[in-house]
DNA sequence: TTGACATATGTCAACGTTGACATCCGCTGT
DNA sequence: ACAGCGGATGTCAACGTTGACATATGTCAA
């Protein structure tokens, strides 16, 4: 009931008979202890239940804390959580602990978050960055030496480490696979803003397949889709058109789900699909759903280990990671035109 | 390039002309400050870009680290990332940072991450237990003061606050729906290890739905599968029994993605299916598939109110918070036996 | 004029830990 | 017998911040 104080390092050296130092000593195997002096230590510190205290330990040894502040869009995301995922496990056995927020993609959560974290002296800083928004206000922290990776999307204004999804090659793997197969008239859902990096690289992709292929570009076939909702919605519409695609190229996940709804929704069977971004219950659709699929977990261990590399001193050129995506055929996007 | 020190209060009040304690005062807006001094301390920090040390701060006045621990076996599940993100967004208006770490379902790695937060000092502890493991060490914590809150499956050996889904009930339910619908014979997949909490509730709320309609239990219909994979086997094999079930119901969303894949796989449409928990694609399934749905996202607000009153003394007796399912019909759970 | 009071600021120590340096002891080699 | 040395421990201050208390100045009522 009476919240008990918990016991300092002091405590414990009163209990034993020794100085703070000793007991410090015990407990950093610095230095010479005898070893029964060590055992006794040992046994008060078992007894009484002592926890050393990090905070005080951080500031004294004036080290950053053992932690690193992560700034993802949305927790409930699996995309982002096993990218979390990803770097958690990797940083772990380094002593790092993981700090989380999400920016439900508005610059301003970010940035309070970012502020919160570098209040706490996080050892690194790894921030998914929201679709507008400009870095600059980092720029400081960067000259002052604190690792800045940004995941998923490149930052705005800051010459920074950054790890993606070769998302450009994987958009152009993924639509010349439908051309491969006969198609010509392509359908492109994506993100809403288009602004936002993965949709403009994943879009360019597009372009790319088409252009290599010698395809003319129709901006007519080209839907923006924020959810799965409005993905669905954009896909009636492309179907609904005079001359409607034969293919569909859903440039996310959200997009994905959208467009297997829309086509199930309309009844067409008949309609080529690759989604970018693997869904779990992809392969029990009707058809089973050909995917670029992307590596969140590569993605966040790419990232943790650009840091750790930056924390143990690596002060080489910033970098750009292209994480690889593969591409999975199963079904939806081997259809060929009627 | 050299990492450039931090300012602290100290250089700022150098640099102004006046103590530390008066910056100090000017930024906690604590006692009397001359307007023309706090103008004069608040462009300096600016200039500065100076940010106070919370680790320094957190340790004079002897608070706990204003961060509450998070402990989830696995942050690439969505219904632990919208958890944790349901406790996220709940906390942050308080100021309450997130750490979150996974346990991989391992009881070992569950104590270190929960020492680890310990020594840091967080202000609360949340955790979703490991399937096996005694959380009687956490006693000294709890008398401590430490509000300490279980999530989605109870502690073991220690009286402490938790919140879970309706199991029983909404397995019960489930069942019940398809009982409704004519079944007489019900395949029930679930976890392994059977002594999971959520497994054992889920099987007996399957079991009081028999029991509630005068049906026999038969445990030859009792399947085991801790993966998608796993069940979808589990599934099948169901299907080749002498005297078949004529529905099926999947304890979790493992089991019940394997339950679609193997019904799939095996070319039975027929055969009716109710999942415990919802998936993404669920509607576009073939047929529709009918769901308990949890609420991830209410557990975790749950648990985090339930943390933040604790925080403001509330020192009333344990609870245990149930968070209601809800059952949504879409067609896999209405077929009636053939 | 005095002192009572509010305002504006300063001084000092302490939070729990550890780095730098000092001390004390017993042993060895000469 | 004594310097020299390594082992075991202690002393002290400092990390950046704030609580408790002190000081200095000005204002106003008695």
């Amino acid at each position: 009931m009476a919240s008990a104080r918990r016991p300092t390092m002091t405590d414990v050296a009163r209990e034993v008979g020794v100085t703070a130092k000793t007991v410090s000593r015990v407990l950093n195997e610095e230095g010479p202890v005898a070893p029964e002096t060590r055992a006794r230590v040992m046994e008060v510190v078992r007894r009484l239940g002592y926890q050393p205290n990090l905070m005080a330990r951080n500031m004294r040894v004036g080290a950053r804390d053992a932690a690193i502040g992560l700034v993802i869009p949305d927790m409930g995301n699996p995309f982002f959580g096993t990218v979390a995922g990803g770097i958690e496990s990797a940083v772990r056995e380094r002593g790092l602990t993981v700090i989380v927020g999400s920016s439900s993609e508005t610059k301003e959560l970010e940035r309070s978050l970012v502020a919160t974290f570098l209040a706490r002296r996080v050892s690194a800083l790894l921030v998914v960055p929201s679709a507008t928004g400009d870095h600059r206000y980092l720029r400081a922290e960067r000259e002052a030496g604190l690792p800045i990776v940004f995941l998923d999307r490149p930052a705005m204004g800051l010459a920074a480490d950054c790890v993606v999804s070769s998302n450009r090659e994987g958009a152009r793997e993924g639509t010349a696979h439908l051309i491969a197969h006969g198609h010509r008239r392509i359908g492109f859902i994506g993100d809403l803003p288009a602004t936002l990096y993965t949709r403009r690289e994943r879009f360019q992709g597009y372009r790319d397949a088409l252009a290599q292929a010698g395809l003319p570009f129709d901006k007519g076939l080209v839907e923006t889709g924020h959810s799965a909702e409005a993905a669905a919605a954009a896909a009636e519409r492309l179907l609904a058109l005079p001359d409607p695609p034969t293919a569909l190229f859903a440039a996310n996940n959200f997009a994905a789900t959208g467009a297997v709804v829309g086509l199930a929704k309309a009844g067409r069977k008949d309609v080529a699909l690759v989604g970018y971004d693997d869904l779990p219950l992809a392969e029990v659709l009707d058809p089973p759903l050909t995917v670029v699929a992307q590596d969140p977990a590569g993605i966040g261990a790419a990232a943790a280990a650009l840091v750790l590399s930056r924390l143990d001193g690596d002060r080489s050129r910033m970098t750009k990671t292209l994480v690889p995506t593969r591409l999975i055929p199963r079904g939806s996007g081997e259809l060929r035109p009627r």
